[in-house]
DNA sequence: TTAGTTATAGTCAAGATGACTAGAACTAAT
DNA sequence: ATTAGTTCTAGTCATCTTGACTATAACTAA
């Protein structure tokens, strides 16, 4: 048996052809806001060269090639759109409605990334591809929002529990920068002298014997993570 | 343009298909193990009866039809290979390993299901379609056994926080049965009157007015869940 | 009637959490 | 140089949660 699928889009070869199969990547970094300068979270979108959606903002992504994992698959496209290699990768969740594309169907699987700010600084940017507040989007193609959605909320929720916020810092860090971290994600307040209790409770936090300098006031000590990443089923450590 | 792929498989055809795509479940639900009588998890596997892997036991799935979402492919295998409609059904992971499969690439998008013991009783067995124990399988095809244990690993973590477990039970349970649910995935013994205490305290279960009658001894209350499922981003709830 | 078993409520100490106070350590203004 | 302002940091205290345990209630089976 030897069955001949098409690309090209009419009705009867919708109907014959399978799903096509793309990965698409949500990349969040911290970047200081405009107005209060604490940090925020950030997102990069690359603006759609032809339709459907044409000249709207979208995630990364693109086709699984066949020599590369679906983690593979999601790094290459964070590289290529961003020169961006990510700290912290994981797979977000598969998104397959029958209409999420026009023309063609198309089976999305999405990873979401956490990057440094260090790095994030360096990401290219161009006329096709700029960072956006991910509390301010305004429409993306396809849907593009739904998931930017979604994966914010994972994001919370992994922050509430796991030591996930860390992925967002350098290696070196003051107890309030994590703090601010966690309030940027949560978006409230946190009590700092209970804050700080709480994170020198996990064991993952290292003390150095380093100060930041050159702040306004006292120079706080700086700390390390020693934890590890925690992804996926490929390394277990979901929820 | 008009590219053209065929299903058979020599190594120049496969470089240049799209991997297929697959819909896979794993399907928990309580049974009474044959030993200590008390509850434990059990899950239903097919027998495959072509190459690759023809004669083992694999998780039921198939293909993704064109016109129904993942959820509803999921939901379709499950019915037809063990008759089954479950109460909780939610995505569990994208597999995309480059050589999950020995000739074609297959990308399974894997869902997990909870179904309720008088369901399960009911579910069609036959020569090719048996339940086995969750944590006595023998060797699976392709890499079905790693899959299981992630699904046990998530069912595990859900367990400890939310409101799963009342999807394994009926509509009416005792807390002793929730009790001996926990205690079936977590596989450990907990506090009778501590665990009471926990279970109490959350405003989703409701106390009714009936009582379990014909045990042996003091016969205990019944309660209900009134609760939400709680599943991916098409109805938000997954951690 | 009694022994055995489960159901259920309660006690108590240890630990975690949230609100709060206070001193230490630095910078910037006077 | 002194002072005011700010953040860093440690600590207190009441409240809530948790795990180990005790005790009584309510039923069955001998």
């Amino acid at each position: 048996m030897n069955t001949v699928y098409a690309t090209s889009a009419n009705v009867e070869e919708r109907r014959l052809a399978p799903p096509s199969l793309a990965i698409s990547t949500v990349i969040f970094a911290l970047r200081p806001s405009e107005s209060s300068g604490r940090p925020t979270l950030w997102l990069p979108l690359v603006r759609r060269i032809r339709e459907p959606f044409k000249d709207m903002w979208a995630l990364p992504g693109g086709p699984l090639q066949h020599d590369e994992s679906l983690q593979d698959a999601a790094s290459r496209n964070l590289r290529e759109t961003t020169g961006l290699a990510p700290q912290y990768l994981e797979q977000l969740y598969a998104f397959g409605g029958l209409h999420r594309s026009p023309a063609q169907r198309v089976v999305s699987i999405v990873y979401w990334a956490l990057v440094q700010p260090t790095e994030a600084a360096l990401a290219d940017e161009s006329e096709n591809v700029r960072w956006f507040r991910a509390d301010r989007l305004a429409e993306l193609a396809f849907d593009h929002n739904a998931i930017v959605d979604y994966a914010l909320w994972r994001l919370r929720n992994k922050m509430a529990y796991g030591s996930i916020a860390y992925h967002l810092l350098g290696e070196f860090f003051t107890l309030a920068q994590v703090r601010e971290v966690y309030e940027a994600v949560l978006d409230r307040q946190l009590d700092p002298a209970n804050f700080r209790r709480q994170i020198k409770g996990t064991p993952e936090i290292e003390e150095t014997g380093e100060y930041l300098q050159g702040g306004k006031h006292r120079p706080p000590r700086l700390y390390r993570f020693t934890g590890t990443p925690g992804l996926g089923p490929d390394n277990r450590s979901t929820p």
